[in-house]
This record gives structure tokens, C-alpha cells and sequence, in this order.
DNA sequence: TATGTTTAGTTGTACATACAAATGTTTTTT
DNA sequence: AAAAAACATTTGTATGTACAACTAAACATA
């Protein structure tokens, strides 16, 4: 009767999702900040001068989303803006750039903690796979 | 370099996850409440008198959530809760059972969505697979 | 039987995230 | 050049979700 738990993607992806984001957590802990910070911050440090735009595309979340991310990194003092017309760029500060390995730890912790339980050749499989249904599904 | 948006699982997810709730949202819309009710709500019609822990497990969230949930349901008369010592059991209410149809209408035109994209087969295994993940990382 | 421990549920609080409306800026059209 | 359309960002507000702390009930054990 109830198969949606196993059947529907709503559901059988949002449950992955809860379970993934609180490894993530728990991995990205000891940097202070939560996984999508990060990310975001690594995406500032490989390409300084992003816009705003550019990055919520990267993330495939929604501006307005991305405007309190950045506020945030902001007030930590780990990046900083400059707005030129109607665009706003991004640009990491050195106390951001310092954190770059600590974020690469903690990312490949979090890599550790699902491939030692999934195995690395499966996760991988599942991520691509992931990938490849969004991007469907997204009409890319 | 920033390949985490490609093989990092936390992203690639939760990329998913919010694409389908979006889509999810759309076709649960003319319910008039979110998927998550709308499954819960079925949930509770099937199995009349379930205990809230075990709605949790069910649906894999965690039980605080759920009290917000059920509150929801029972402040617009969908459901009522009877308490048994420390224990609180569920049940539907006429007003409840009465959109079990249309509920699972919502349900299936959710499926329609990204069935079409993705394939009916696709769609099955990858959420097969999800399960499967999931079901690996609770150590189940 | 009394006291300690586990269990079920709730409440306070916080965060990621989104949408819609507002603001300000550039580009296009007339 | 003026008016209109498109665009990037921000702000207000709402939702799903979680954790930690709490309450109250059940169970266990001494």
C-alpha cells in the first residue's frame, strides 16, 4: 500500500538527502561551519570575482538564497563584495583563503565516512547517476 | 578542481532533493497542503491508531518534526491524536479520509512529471537505489 | 517499594531554503 | 532621448527540518 517509501523519488530522495547532510554536518563541524558554506567558499576561492548570478547557477540554488550565504561569510569576515551596476562580485579574503585546506579535510572526511559504508565505486556510480537526473530533469 | 558539485553526495542530493520537492510541490499544490502531509495523511488512513514513534521511522524524520506535522494536520481537522500513557496514537478524521483520492491523484501526477523525463524504468531503479543507499548508511 | 533508567512526546530555538515583491541598473525599443 | 523591458540583487516572509532540553510515563533493579 504505502510504496510511496520506496517508489517515490520525493520521498527516497529527501530521505538520502537528511541522512547525507547529517554526516555532512558532522564532518564539516570541527571548520565551524556548515557543508554548503564551505562549498560556496571554495567556489569563491577557485574563481575570485564571481558574480552572485554565476554562483547560485554553480550551486543550483536560488539568488535569494545565495545573497544570505554570502551576508554570512561576509560578517565572518571570509569574503567580501564589490558591486559594479547591477552585479555584485565575490572575492575571498585571506583569512577566507586560509581556510581552503581545512574545507578540503573536511570534505574528504565526509568522502571517507559514505565510501567506507557504500564503497568508493558505488558512490561514485550513485553520484553521477544523481547528477545525470538532475540535469535531466533541469532540461540541461 | 570543483568537482565537488559532480562526485560529493551531500551536493549531488541535495541538488536532486530540491529539484523533485519543487516539482513535488507543484503537484501536491492543488491539495492544498505540502507532500509531506500528503503522504503522512495516507500513512495515517492506512494504518489507523499508529503511534507517532512509528510514523516517524516510517517516514525517516525526526520525531519532533513529526508533532509539528501531525499538529498541522490536526489544527485543520484531518486527523486527531487519543494519548495512552506516554504513547500517542493517530487517527484520520472523516474530513482526513476523505482526501485519501485526492491525495493520491496529487501522488500520481507527480510520478506523470518526472516519469516523462526520466522514464518509468529509470525512475524505479534510481529510486531503488536511493532506498538501497539509505537503507546502507542506517546501517539496516 | 523506592530509585534509577529508558522511552515517547513536546517545546524552544535555529538553519537551509524558497518565493514573491521591491529596488536599482542596464539594455532595448520606439 | 524617453519609455519599456529585462536583469541582478535584496528583503520580507514562510516552510521543512533538526537538535537539545524538558516532561511525563514505563520499566528495571536493588
Amino acid at each position: 500500500m504505502s510504496d510511496f517509501r520506496y517508489n517515490c523519488l520525493y520521498f527516497t530522495t529527501n530521505r538520502l538527502s537528511r541522512i547525507i547532510t547529517k554526516m555532512a554536518d558532522e564532518a564539516f563541524a570541527p571548520t565551524g561551519f556548515s557543508p554548503m558554506y564551505g562549498y560556496l567558499l571554495l567556489l569563491i576561492i577557485e574563481d575570485p570575482g564571481s558574480a552572485q548570478k554565476k554562483l547560485a547557477e554553480q550551486l543550483d540554488i536560488a539568488p535569494s538564497t545565495l545573497t544570505r550565504f554570502i551576508e554570512k561569510l561576509e560578517q565572518r569576515g571570509l569574503v567580501h563584495r564589490t558591486t559594479h551596476g547591477k552585479t555584485v562580485l565575490v572575492y575571498p579574503t585571506d583569512a577566507g583563503r586560509a581556510l581552503e585546506n581545512e574545507i578540503h579535510m573536511a570534505s574528504k572526511r565526509l568522502h571517507q565516512m559514505y565510501e567506507r559504508i557504500l564503497g568508493k565505486t558505488a558512490s561514485d556510480l550513485l553520484s553521477r547517476e544523481l547528477v545525470n537526473s538532475s540535469d535531466q530533469l533541469e532540461g540541461k
